[in-house]
DNA sequence: ATGACGGTAGCATACCGA
């Protein structure tokens, strides 16, 4: 089973290097965020062509997840349950392949950072703190389920100094402040294996660069995009790469797809 | 010295993003 994770940032922008990445890998669950569009603009007939079913949380302008899968999409949650959103962040599905059940997540995670001009406004970086407490709730729930679960998408957290270019710079961002830090790692201490840290506890797995300042070329990237696997999800882990190609493309995102293998 | 990139809404430029 492939398993990938791909912040578009707008999915009619970046519709032939979607549909390119597709085509070359075949993924049997693609998780999407930043489609930036609704249902009436949502490209549908190109992606069910492709062969997938095509479920989607959307949003005009801003935010947006869709799931994509070969298999049925049974859709278990949209927005994040018992969390009040005004934004499309969340949607979460069951499915069965060979008999065996499996749930998953396409997250967008919020930002957390204030305005350009307003730079004293905590209320971004409260919500983001608030969206990751509804998070760890349905976490726990999802764990009590016992189903191999796969939590992805573009989480806007830096894990570890060692997840971007130059922490200094990042140290007092709302991506890597401690408090976001130890929210995102307490979903880790539940039981949700971070896939590429597991594999590789040492390897560069920046998955974002900035358009601007030449960002990809000299390689200034951040580590924001994962894929967290329940103790049972985990165990089927064969693989897991970041894919740059999408992001070295025509017409790139700024994010790249994460993808990983299970037995 | 300043801006630097790109998408969307909607038609000039503001907002958002990481």
């Amino acid at each position: 089973m492939i398993i990938a994770t791909y912040n578009v940032n707008s999915v009619n922008a970046r519709l032939d290097n979607l549909s390119d990445w597709i085509k070359k890998n075949n993924p049997d669950v693609l998780m999407l965020q930043e489609i930036k569009s609704e249902f009436n603009t949502f490209p549908f007939f190109e992606l069910k062509t492709l062969g997938y079913d095509v479920r989607i949380l959307g949003q005009k302008s801003y935010n947006g997840v869709a799931l994509l899968s070969r298999h049925k999409l049974e859709i278990t949650a949209e927005g994040l349950p018992g969390f009040e959103d005004e934004n499309a962040r969340y949607l979460e599905a069951s499915l069965r392949i060979d008999n065996k059940d499996f749930r998953v997540a396409s997250i967008y995670l919020p930002n957390g950072n204030p305005p350009y001009n307003n730079p004293d406004d905590k209320s971004k970086y409260l919500y983001k703190l608030q969206w990751m407490e509804a998070l760890y709730k349905r976490a726990q729930q999802l764990l009590s389920l016992r189903v191999p679960t796969i939590l992805g998408g573009d989480f806007n957290v830096i894990l570890r100094d060692d997840d971007v270019y130059d922490p200094e710079a990042f140290r007092h961002n709302a991506l890597a402040t401690d408090e976001v830090r130890d929210r995102l790692k307490a979903i880790e201490y539940l039981g949700f294996y971070d896939a590429f840290r597991t594999l590789y506890p040492k390897k560069n797995g920046y998955t974002f660069w900035d358009y601007s300042g030449g960002a990809f070329q000299n390689d200034n990237g951040m580590r924001i995009d994962y894929l967290f696997l329940s103790p049972d999800a985990v165990d089927l882990l064969q693989s897991c790469e970041v894919d740059k190609t999408p992001r070295a493309g025509i017409k790139p995102s700024d994010h790249t797809v994460l993808k990983a293998v299970l037995k």
